[in-house]
DNA sequence: GACTCGTGGCA
DNA sequence: TTGCCAAGAGT
């Protein structure tokens, strides 16, 4: 391949040439694309509600941990209506274990504005879309272009890697965030005279640049060899696509520290109680517990903080759990309490019921923990 | 722009 | 063990 001919990112690539190369794209995906739960076979759209529901999930979220979730909120909430009626504890703890949570409370809001404000019906544009509650500019394009089959340019994380080496874009992110997104945009071919009913397949371009980042074009050890886009990648000619993209530094995690308390009624129930419903593990259920901050706790001011009073015995260990941006040590106590003690402090659960009611996953571990030293 | 916000898999 | 990363959004 003489010089010259990989793509610039100083300008944006000849309407020929896109149209080449997403051509390109899309034979690619029709040999290559992944088969997956919520993506339409052949030429059918998918429904949107499907869509929506796998997008959220899918934010920040792999495929594999999906996949459970995504069947079993459809057997549920088979239609938005259905997950708009449903109580908003009943899908956050359908959700626990995904995380995110704020993608879960948000995700039954929208449904209750499409019931009230859209009649039950997805509107099928990407301002419109983009007004809803936990739909972003990723998600937003994302739904137009696969459900609706409109000219979208989506760019997710996946996109960013992809198109980053494609024009050897050398700058960090997240500063080059515009530049990157300005570059996908110009990767999609010209408008027809309406920005809908168009030949073009824009569905299953995103869906094809996403898999290509996924299978091919991976973080670590892209596979140029097979890769549609090599021939026309500035970053492999350049020789540096597996450094791109670039990443600012990021900040360290610092360690908090909570006391977690396990507290039996005398039937052997244990007091669980519900987080506030904004900010971390926002609306999930928990074991009562003091702050989590990065200083000791002193047994007298642990003890303080415990939503009732008892003669506590510490465990052995913490549980150790971490975060986006910081990991806890949570030590856990036992106690017991009468059940009268523990009026609106929270709900008494049988042992037994634990396992079926949605904890997220720290709470899991702090259950196992206790559980495990009670034998 | 910088933070906040989960979890599991993998090198 | 540690850090990185995954179909980001809200504030």
């Amino acid at each position: 391949m003489s010089k010259g001919t990989t793509l610039d990112r100083r300008r944006s690539p000849a309407p020929r040439r896109v149209g080449l190369l997403a051509r390109r794209l899309l034979a690619w995906y029709d040999r290559h694309g992944r088969v997956l739960p919520w993506r339409a076979r052949g030429a059918e759209r998918p429904e949107p509600y499907r869509v929506w529901l796998s997008e959220i999930m899918l934010q920040q979220t792999t495929v594999a941990t999906v996949g459970p979730y995504f069947r079993a909120f459809l057997q549920r909430w088979p239609t938005v209506a259905d997950l708009a009626a449903a109580p908003v504890e009943a899908v956050l703890d359908a959700w626990a274990g995904l995380g995110y949570y704020a993608r879960a409370r948000n995700m039954h809001r929208c449904a209750q504005v499409i019931r009230a404000d859209f009649a039950g019906v997805f509107p099928d544009d990407e301002a419109r879309l983009r007004q809803l509650p936990g739909i972003g500019p990723y998600t937003a394009a994302a739904i137009a272009a696969i459900a609706f089959g409109r000219r979208a340019s989506v760019v997710d994380g996946n996109v960013e890697r992809v198109i980053a080496r494609l024009f050897a874009v050398e700058t960090p992110l997240p500063a080059a965030k515009a530049e990157v997104r300005a570059l996908a945009a110009g990767l999609l071919p010209a408008d027809s005279p309406k920005d809908f009913h168009t030949d073009f397949r824009y569905g299953d371009f995103a869906q094809a640049m996403m898999d290509l980042g996924a299978t091919v074009c991976l973080p670590r050890g892209p596979r140029c060899d097979v890769c549609p886009l090599a021939k026309d990648c500035a970053g492999r000619a350049a020789g540096i696509a597996d450094t791109l993209p670039r990443q600012a530094a990021k900040a360290l995690r610092p360690t908090r520290r909570g006391v977690a308390f396990w507290i039996e009624g005398p039937d052997g129930a244990v007091l669980l109680r519900r987080r506030p419903p904004r900010g971390l593990l926002g609306g999930m259920l928990e074991l009562p517990s003091t702050d989590w901050r990065e200083t000791d706790w002193p047994p007298a001011e642990a003890r303080a903080a415990a939503p009732v009073s008892a003669d506590w015995r510490p465990l052995p260990g913490v549980v150790r759990h971490t975060f986006t941006h910081f990991h806890l040590e949570l030590a856990v106590w036992v106690g017991t309490a009468a059940k009268g003690d523990a009026t609106n402090a929270g709900l008494w659960v049988r042992r037994d019921q634990l396992g079926d009611l949605g904890l997220p996953t720290l709470m899991r571990k702090a259950v196992a923990h206790a559980e495990a030293a009670e034998d």
